[in-house]
DNA sequence: TCAATAGTGTCTGTAAGACAGTATTGT
DNA sequence: ACAATACTGTCTTACAGACACTATTGA
């Protein structure tokens, strides 16, 4: 039962909310998956590290506003990244300064260096995602952490994202480094190997183009062109 | 770099959004996946086919307004379906009126009867999906459906959400009838009575109880314990 | 030469796809 | 009896897991 119908008819009667974008920004640094956490400066939650984010502008796509605050907070550069929509956290009382519908989105993105220079890059840091799941975030940062780790652990299994998280030239090694970061297992590197081979589109070879590092040079390859895995590579 | 630093201190400042939820509600209905539609009374879209949603309410978390519209709009009783985020949506351009985010929520539900009256009731159809993506939608509706019809389909695969669909007690030819018009394809018979017994946690056993429609009487089950399929169910 | 890493070949068990065959009902 | 539906068993093929073996480098 509708309690207020003319509710219908004017939108602007309902309570206004803010909308945030917060990003869940994971990398692999010397297989282990890291995410970058900021430090707040002003409460609520001052001093305590959370998700880079922020609003989103008046006239402003939530993707849009996404890839903003990826730039304006990091200083990564939006292409050769994977994002999207994680999901919307909109608990009442999560913000105690007015209501705020938070939409997460996921970032996958190859293993920079330090994070560059950004207005707020000074606060920036990569934190081992592992640690920052043990701490005490801001919000529902904790929740929303959680929630983007287990769609990436996820999405590598049927997808070919792991390569999101590679340079733009990787040997099989690498990419199977990614997986077991994420899924904090060890795989057959053989096995990995003919895996990745037999599927179609995986990856593609750079013809020539090999990398040492103490042992037999290792053929060097780029992300294919398909999307998924079929089948699956299982967990 | 950020133009507007004082944003951080004051979000109240932020222009206002309006927060709606839509449904994207779907049943399989003598082997046609159906999806539940409303007749907009009022512009924007006055006269045309929408998903059924309505405005977030003040103190209002995200899933409880998904659920209270649900029963006000389809009178479907929330326990026994499924319901789960499936994602937002927030173009500026999206609703005329004013700035508005939908957050969308994918309903997967036993098939019923007649849509049973709620207020907007007698506006309230099934409508199979197939129909739905060829019409044209107000607001991106037929997007969200879209995502919808594939979540589902994806989550058919490695989920056991295709009793979501059943009733309460169902035989093994029902959860295949569901997969197919889900998916699409025709399902070997025995080849999926197979997988699925073999399948831990799928399926319960109702002692004693069998249905007969013209054949061998079959077997009645009930919702297993088991979240997801290990290994999935290939399309 | 040796350690280290890359890549190939082989064996085995599991499970999917195809489909013959058996079981139990309504008409 | 016969059609219709439910269920079981068998065969073949594909692929994952385990792991021996070969290849090619740096120290």
């Amino acid at each position: 039962v509708r309690s207020v119908p003319i509710a219908d008819y004017d939108p602007s009667a309902f309570p206004p909310f803010a909308v945030t974008v917060d990003l869940v920004v994971l990398t692999v640094h010397d297989g282990v998956c890291n995410v970058l956490l900021v430090e707040r400066g002003v409460d609520p939650y001052a001093g305590m590290l959370a998700l880079p984010g922020g609003f989103v502008r008046a006239d402003e796509d939530l993707p849009d506003a996404a890839r903003r605050e990826l730039v304006e907070e990091t200083g990564i550069a939006v292409s050769r990244v994977h994002l999207e929509q994680l999901g919307s956290y909109g608990t009442p009382a999560r913000d105690p300064r007015m209501r705020v519908v938070s939409v997460a989105y996921l970032v996958l993105a190859p293993a920079l260096g330090p994070v560059q220079a950004g207005t707020d890059a000074a606060t920036a840091q990569w934190v081992p995602v592992t640690k920052a799941l043990r701490s005490k975030l801001a919000f529902d940062h904790r929740r929303v952490l959680a929630d983007g780790v287990e769609r990436a652990r996820a999405k590598l299994e049927y997808t070919t994202l792991a390569t999101s998280f590679c340079a733009k030239e990787f040997t099989i090694t690498d990419l199977r480094r990614v997986y077991e970061a994420i899924w904090g297992v060890e795989l057959d590197p053989r096995n990995f190997h003919r895996k990745v081979m037999a599927t179609e589109g995986f990856v593609t070879e750079v013809a020539g183009a090999t990398v040492s590092t103490g042992g037999r040079p290792a053929q060097v390859f780029r992300a294919g062109p398909a999307p998924t895995l079929h089948p699956p590579l299982v967990r």
